[in-house]
DNA sequence: ATGTAGTTTAAGGTCGACCTTAAACAAGGT
DNA sequence: ACCTTGTTTAAGGTCGACCTTAAACTACAT
């Protein structure tokens, strides 16, 4: 058990559980540029995680994690987000720093103080842009849906943001965006796919990557304007 | 600003920095034993922190922090007890198993998080173990008196362990020593130097090496037996 | 003054985590 | 069937952070 990792590997374990859709194996190519490494690096890194039996790698196809791989990403995962939820709720650090800083962070504790952080925050239920905190038990399956699959003249709200990525959450935190916020797609550019949507009596555009990462649900308080706190947590 | 610097120089850092007894320089034999490396290595890491200008090295004398390596290495300090108040204090982990906790995070945040946390813990004064927690301005001057300075008969407290490490924390944890406990010098053996106390009806004895990291001061309220909780705070 | 213990340098190694360039290869669409 | 694109392997490099063994050297105490 508890298997020593380093923080580069671990990275890799994490995307690849990002990455994966469904059962399909992640080419290489994703997860290196995923990581900004090259495309060499990131093959020689998928060997060495297959050596420790956390990853499989199908040749020509991606890398897949394996249980064990998984088990240990989810894990990271969990830390990541409670570690946002702390930085958020508890030092009162913005939105959209959060992330950046939670990655470090999930590499410097084990489960010991996971759990602990974990009980102090109350047993959250999600990180602070929307994503669900892994616990025992399956993980509550994420909506599919994403705004890049809406029509235009559609109205929901913002469930949660994924991936996460520094870039990503400043933009929307630049337009009040959170996690909650109603809205209504306005249009769908036809050069370049742009989505316009409408937040409380303001315009905002994302294109069609950044709109495939904003996960999406029926709106649920109709009328409720605003855009802000969508802070959710119950247990 | 912010010079990068991996967890592993940080350490030599922070070691140097404990190490340290006033104007005189660190010998890296000193230093090699502290960390667990070899004096080969630790020499070799002294040269990268001089040529970092963190450090300076005369030769056949010890290693010295420059003002930039004081400064880092206060940081370093400063974010380890921080953390150590915090895993204690909100999480209620164990007294001596929040040290080694500690050491790992401090290598995982910078200023913002750092800050915040201060804040958050109530700008607290010490950490659980008694030493300062350095902010800007002149640390206040821990007691240089310890337990190996104490002559058979006088009473004290027990200000703080320094340098701190796992096992004599564990040890100090077994018989319920904690900054604040009273207690008498009972007697110190002829053969080793063992210092045998008393506190609260029980009997402890310790080395010479771990009676010289008790730092200890003038009983302050007199007859206040037990010896546990001495959390210390204020700002 | 000399010797011993502590210190530094030299030399050679390992391993992880990255890089580049270039060749070999396989899958899948046309 | 073929070709293009994406993938893998090979080869060679760098850098940090550790290790060992062995020789050179210096400080200091006797
Ligand atoms: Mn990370
Ligand atoms: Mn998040
Ligand atoms: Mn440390
Ligand atoms: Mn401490």
């Amino acid at each position: 058990m508890a298997v020593e990792i380093g923080p580069s590997p671990e990275m890799y374990l994490k995307s690849l559980f990002e990455l994966t859709r469904g059962h399909a194996p992640v080419p290489i190519s994703a997860l290196a540029e995923r990581l900004g490494h090259s495309v060499v690096s990131a093959t020689e890194m998928v060997h060495r995680l297959e050596r420790r039996g956390l990853v499989a790698h199908e040749p020509y196809r991606g890398a897949r994690l394996t249980s064990d791989g998984a088990t240990h990403a989810r894990t990271l995962l969990r830390r990541h987000r409670l570690w946002e939820r702390f930085l958020t709720d508890e030092l009162n650090l913005p939105w959209e720093s959060v992330h950046d800083l939670a990655c470090q962070l999930e590499h410097a504790v084990g489960e010991e103080v996971t759990e602990a952080l974990d009980r102090r925050l109350g047993i959250p239920a999600t990180c602070p842009h929307g994503n669900p905190i892994p616990r025992s038990g399956p993980t509550p399956a994420a909506s599919a849906r994403t705004l890049a699959d809406m029509k235009p003249g559609e109205h929901a709200e913002l469930e949660a943001v994924h991936p996460e990525s520094g870039p990503v959450l400043a933009y929307l935190a630049q337009h009040g965006l959170r996690p909650g916020a109603a809205f209504s797609l306005e249009s769908i550019e036809p050069t370049d796919g742009l989505r316009v949507i409408g937040v409380s009596s303001t315009r905002v555009a994302f294109g069609p990557e950044l709109a495939a990462r904003l996960r999406v649900r029926p709106a649920s308080g109709p009328g409720r304007g605003g855009g802000a706190r969508g802070d959710e947590r119950r247990a």
